[in-house]
DNA sequence: TAAAATACATGCAATCATGGCTGTTTAATA
DNA sequence: TATTAAACAGCCATGATTGCATGTATTTTA
């Protein structure tokens, strides 16, 4: 049962191949993230992938032996260019007032973004398949508390609520993937609101109504 | 392109037949509904419905052509069953003091039921079938248009504060929406977390913060 | 340069879902 | 009771996907 993916651990320079053999997987896992996109998880087959890339079903099979193989790879590849997308987001984030609207802003957009479906996509499969959701669940997990890092050092102020932040980030979070699962357009005047809604919310929370909310927990 | 579907329109009493008729479609709507929660929209196949109904492919043929045509009228069942299931909850809601909590409560036990998986995977497959679309986004409306009716006849007082109700309800909705999309176990310190905040949140807007949060409209 | 390993290509069999087709039984009606 | 229509049963052809197995070319290395 336990499929033997041959992808190419860069241990020692084998110069050519190697090189070679990590453009095809790349090349594998991109036609994937976009098949993915067009048409969804359980369209996106391994014959598919091979039309759409060019590359042949042989030299995929020989990188990722079965279908599962590729998602689970392309997982892996997503999650780490969301944790990248997102740190560098997260630097880019103005010091300045509206520190909390500059971010709910960011995360809108963030999960507008095509590749969130996908994500969601995923996390659907994952919880049929076993095997793929022993990589999207912890890659999920990391990536929330990098979601709780980066807002730590971003709100140093709450360092002594962070079960606020917590709730705060949850909240904001939690909300957005209710809003794109419904189909919410992004721009609509009813995100808009729940958007407003929501930075004024947090912001309140910010500046004074901490102790005000500290007798519920 | 137009799959006529044999479903007995009760016109005039055709007496024993109909009954049998509407009977048996029943039960393959039944079973789609007890496959889709078991293996997932993607795996509840022509085949297996009629299958685990013991109902023969031929009789389900005759009702429902096609697969998507089980899927259209399965949808629209639970539709009707969603709308009951939620006016009778409303009905039941206690007109005391905390109907906030009571009403988060209630939402937070409907969506947590496994039969809300289901829509949400119904509502990812329409993504990609407009026919099935043209079902499920009607009845989605509807359904959300009916939460609103029944909050304002819960909350009269707010009447003239539709939008921050209709704002209310979204939040409530959706951050549900997104929280057992990630599988956050119903009774966990996380979700009671969250639903507290929500339930204050919304409790602190209707007995006062309506004047404060009016300027961002 | 020869051998071994790696990357790539393709054909095949098994499985399965779908939709169409042809009978058979049961109920409604004249 | 005879006729018609509806409900039901099962088979078959098709197409698609998967995993396997065999064959070829290119690199690396000895």
């Amino acid at each position: 049962m336990s499929t033997k993916t041959n992808v190419t651990s860069p241990r020692k320079t084998k110069g050519r191949q190697v090189r070679k053999s990590q453009a095809t997987q790349m090349a594998i896992i991109e036609t994937t993230i976009r098949c993915l996109v067009k048409y969804g998880y359980h369209d996106t087959t391994y014959i598919r992938i091979s039309e759409e890339s060019g590359i042949s079903r042989g030299a995929m099979r020989h990188h990722f032996p079965s279908r599962t193989d590729v998602m689970k790879a392309t997982i892996e590849h997503l999650h780490e260019k969301r944790l990248a997308a997102f740190r560098k987001a997260a630097a880019n984030i103005p010091a300045d007032q509206s520190k909390t609207e500059a971010n709910i802003e960011a995360l809108w957009h963030h999960i507008n973004h095509p590749i969130f479906m996908v994500f969601i996509d995923l996390g659907l499969a994952a919880r049929r398949d076993p095997e793929l959701d022993a990589i999207f669940r912890p890659a999920q997990e990391t990536f929330k508390r990098e979601c709780y890092y980066a807002a730590l050092e971003l709100f140093p102020e709450w360092l002594k609520h962070r079960d606020e932040l917590r709730t705060a980030i949850d909240l904001a979070l939690y909300m957005m993937e209710g809003m794109v699962l419904d189909s919410l357009p992004p721009d609509g005047e009813s995100a808009r609101r729940l958007l407003d809604f929501l930075t004024q919310e947090l912001d309140g929370l910010l500046s004074g109504g901490i102790k005000a909310n500290q007798k519920s927990a």
